[in-house]
DNA sequence: AAGCGAACCTGGCTGC
DNA sequence: TGCAGCCAGGTTCGCT
């Protein structure tokens, strides 16, 4: 599911339920997620205030008053749900309506203000940790990290500078999250195809010219920035099981230029070519060798 | 050192 | 209907 629009779009759903409420319950039903959750996780979070929800790349970080971040991630196939919870504030820490339980929910967090926030996950490709706001930059997750894609930093500039040299295909380079932290299979895809950038390209290839970042460089940091604006504003795509905290669905998926259809003609008009699939370091890439050079 | 494939795990779809 | 095989939005690890 989860690139950086449906991060966010997650995190718009969750923020005005959890930013201040405090955590008054929570059940583990499952502690293996693709790490193990952290020792007394449990404990180090119940009767904490949660003062902000903010997300970095594709993690969502929840402040508490303790001074400790909760961090989350929803891997391929992670999701949250708000419900409202039966057990009244005040009652037993640990206490679980099981009856209520969807199949793969491992993580219920019961709030002051009376609902609960479920991470339902089949895969278990996320995960979550808790630490400590003060050392998160030195944490190996977000140790390595690039920059944020809508943030100020990304320009042509930027991707001539962290592409010189590199032998490596464009797709691959943009889905680097030391480079830039954010994009996945599905944005890289659509933003490849609306800069007419071959996804094959050897990402050292669309550099500088003549001292200044081509334009191809300056063309593909502001579709970037374009593609993810959009998917924001549309809640994300909805591929498969993913839904939004409320139920609903995003709709971006109904823009897709390239991404899954394979086979299809290629939207530019008058190009009359089919989109291709091939796989780049195991993932599959849709383009059309037409109109992306 | 960069770059690639495999691995992690479950479920849904396709084709025999 | 069953079953094997393939595919999936991410990230890390280990081998060239």
């Amino acid at each position: 599911m989860p690139e950086l629009p449906e991060v966010e779009t997650v995190r718009r759903g969750l923020a005005p339920v959890m930013t201040g409420a405090r955590i008054i319950g929570v059940n583990l039903s499952q502690k293996n997620l693709r790490f193990p959750l952290p020792e007394g996780f449990e404990k180090r979070l119940i009767g904490r205030r949660i003062d902000a929800l903010s997300r970095r790349a594709k993690y969502l970080l929840a402040d508490l008053d303790n001074g400790d971040v909760l961090v989350m991630h929803l891997g391929m196939s992670g999701s949250f749900r708000i419900a409202q919870s039966d057990i009244p504030v005040g009652e037993d820490l640990f206490r679980h309506d099981r009856s209520k339980d969807e199949k793969h929910d491992h993580v219920t967090i019961r709030l002051s203000d009376g609902q609960s926030v479920i991470y339902n996950d089949p895969r278990r490709f996320g995960f979550m940790d808790l630490i400590s706001r003060a050392n998160i930059a030195q944490h190996r997750m977000f140790r390595n990290i690039g920059i944020e894609p809508l943030g100020n930093q990304l320009d042509g500039e930027f991707l001539a500078s962290v592409f010189q040299n590199k032998m490596t295909p464009l797709k691959s380079a943009l889905l680097d999250q030391s480079l830039i932290a954010g994009l996945g299979n599905i944005y890289v895809c659509e933003a490849l195809f609306r800069s007419r950038l071959s996804p094959r390209r050897k990402a050292g290839s669309i550099v500088y010219k003549n001292g200044k970042p081509t334009d191809r460089a300056e063309r593909l940091a502001s579709v970037i920035r374009i593609v993810l604006e959009e998917a924001i504003s549309a809640g994300g795509s909805t591929l498969r099981d993913h839904q939004l905290t409320d139920g609903s669905l995003g709709y971006f998926q109904h823009t897709f230029r390239v991404y899954d259809r394979e086979g299809q003609v290629c939207p530019t008009t008058s190009c009359g070519q089919v989109i291709k699939r091939i796989v780049q370091s195991g993932r599959s890439t849709f383009f059309c060798s037409n109109c992306q050079k």
